[in-house]
DNA sequence: GAGATCTATTGGAACGTTCCAAAATAGTCA
DNA sequence: TGACTATTTTGGAACGTTCCAATAGATCTC
């Protein structure tokens, strides 16, 4: 059934001319004579030639066309939307990506690292699992493939990052819940030890020593950074003896959880209890009520990251380049501010039970791109 | 800085042996010595190695150890899910798989196809982009390449499937919303003319009608399937004169969508209406109300689709195969069956307005497998 | 009409593996 | 010792492409 593969020689033999002549035809030439062509691609079309990327590859000059992506939690919708935009931008520039999920785990990063650079990649774009050290990228720096990281950092690591800026976004935030009267604000969900949630802390302990607040230590709940986990968190959070008033949360997915756990106890998420997330994910758009979050754009994100590794490829020369991505905080409903009317069935009140100012409405950018050059 | 590729001759030399001695120690074959095997395992270690999968490939008889995946909507959870569970089975078999989405464009599938098979694919796995034709498998199929079809079948194509049970769900998921009480019963979401859709639809109908119901057209309002889709849809049903009860929704996003819109005009899902979704992703047991729900088992789904594809590529036969996958209907909060209480805060009463017996509790398995063999 | 200058085309040697046939080495037995 | 096995090892020819250097043919220039 499977007959032996059609290669250049049968098309050169076919179309009555030589294999380079095959080859010149397939690289889109400019040397070879119209008609010459136009047989060539005839004979290819008859034959049902498929180009065997895997043969060309063999000549060290050449570029192999595929690229990693290496993912943390693909289940998480912040990382699917951050492979979608990846893939985007890779198929339009002809390139083929290996994805793979770890699951935070190590071991399963290393093998697939591993894999892929048997396979042949031109670059990797990684969102490195928990614990993941710069020796980790070593092999493959070394052997001169890029390595874009994005979202996490990596400590030392001489490669190119891509991160948003944390601290900032979550300053805005709890400025913004500040703004509309709280002053017991928590923070929900993530763990302590990973660099995402301590900048998102940073910042947020940053806005209420500003604002003269102290920091109440018991008003931060780490949990899993998950729905499941938001759950716990606000009901963890509701304990605490002078309860919270509103929280800023880790991720969207805390910030549902946190909305499904008010709801269980009958609180109205935005009525009775502030609620920012952190990401804006799709579903924040249109929940109910809308999460007021700090958009971190995913897809973009994913887009700017390939962008950047493909820049790096082509260029040849592997410079490290950290840049840190501005983020913006979308005021929606969830946190309590007035904003627009919804239009479904009755009219929604966002007015909260503390009776302030009206916070900002619509989004607002937080500080601008920093990017800084590196040497590899 | 990027020193030519160490190959297996470097190997060789360094170790004093013959390249060919370094290809069975690559292989771990028990021909060799095992002094041998330790010098050539030093020299690899000592010059940082990397075996060149693609050389290894051009030998015709070699599979690739590549497998493509394609789906037609990644930042959908359902098909994250999906492809989560391929994942984990294309790792343990120490494959490393091509990842593409669609975002259901034909014109990107084919190119997409295309250039997998460029690169050498032992398989593919494909979730179809809506108007996918079996022609577009043909190329593929042709030279002997394995194809497993999930989600969405193609007609005509003569490849694998792997499908889930939808009718046998639709009418599990209606006949327990009757058996509550409901006789106004939506169908919300989705598009009319998919298969999935009209298989669900079917399933809905021959519930409908075995209970003697009649099935108003009106009470079925097609929408994008997505959460945005599911508010749209149950603001139209709302606008009936008479209004339905209960809905079956053509996925959980959809079933999210129509909470969200529910809630929006006041009403409770769970206690005012009664909401069925299906595929079970995740968030469905964590929401609040928990969605009762058809589980699909989008993780089992791919794992078990690599699966099939696994045995066809190690078989070297390429058997078409169509399975039927079994679903359940899991009994959860938001169609107002009676279940256990809600250990979150106040006690949860899940009690209907309908007064009628009480629903099942727990899940329920609807059909068996169903299996039949296709010469390709 | 002999170079020179183009334009098209073409062998052949890589690239890094595998695998076959063959050879080298060591061990066994009469 | 010589024949025979069993165990290890090894050249060398693929695999399907690219690319360099060389060539052939056409056109132009003086």
């Amino acid at each position: 059934m499977t007959k032996s593969r059609v290669t250049v020689v049968d098309i050169a033999h076919a179309a009555g001319v030589s294999k380079s002549t095959v080859s010149l035809v397939l690289q889109a030439s400019p040397l070879v004579n119209e008609q010459t062509r136009a047989k060539v691609n005839a004979a290819i079309r008859e034959l049902g030639y498929v180009y065997n990327r895997g043969a060309a590859n063999l000549r060290q000059t050449a570029s192999s066309k595929i690229v990693g992506i290496v993912v943390n939690d693909l289940t998480n919708s912040f990382f699917a939307e951050l492979a979608v935009g990846m893939d985007m931008v890779m198929q339009s520039a002809g390139f083929v990506q290996f994805l793979a999920n770890t699951g935070e785990s190590i071991d399963r990063q290393r093998e697939v690292i591993a894999s892929m650079r048997e396979h042949g990649i031109s670059g990797l774009i990684i969102s490195p699992a928990r614990g993941t050290e710069a020796a980790d990228f070593k092999p493959l720096t070394a052997s001169g493939v890029p390595v874009v990281v994005v979202v996490r950092n990596v400590a030392g690591a001489k490669v190119s990052s891509l991160l948003s800026d944390n601290r900032a976004g979550a300053r805005a935030a709890t400025e913004h819940l500040i703004s509309l009267g709280h002053r017991r604000i928590a923070f929900l969900g993530g763990f302590a030890d990973t660099a995402v949630s301590g900048e998102r802390m940073q910042g947020y302990r940053e806005a209420l020593s500003a604002a003269g607040l102290d920091a109440d230590a018991s008003l931060v709940v780490n949990s899993a950074p998950s729905r499941a986990g938001g759950v716990a968190a606000i009901e963890r959070a509701m304990l605490i003896s002078e309860r919270p008033t509103a929280a800023l949360c880790f991720n969207d997915a805390v910030a549902f959880g946190v909305c499904d756990g008010l709801r269980a106890r009958g609180l109205e998420p935005g009525r009775d209890f502030g609620v920012v997330g952190f990401d804006d994910v799709i579903e924040a758009q249109t929940a109910v009520p809308a999460l007021t979050t700090v958009s971190v754009d995913p897809q973009g994100m994913g887009r700017r990251a390939a962008q950047m590794l493909l820049k790096q490829i082509n260029s040849g020369r592997v410079e490290a380049e950290a840049t840190i991505a501005s983020v913006r905080l979308v005021v929606r409903q969830s946190c309590g501010a007035k904003t627009k009317t919804w239009d479904g069935g009755k009219t929604w009140d966002g007015g909260t039970s503390h009776d302030t100012a009206p916070g900002d409405t619509g989004s607002d950018t937080v500080g601008t791109d920093r990017r800084q050059h590196d040497r590899a």
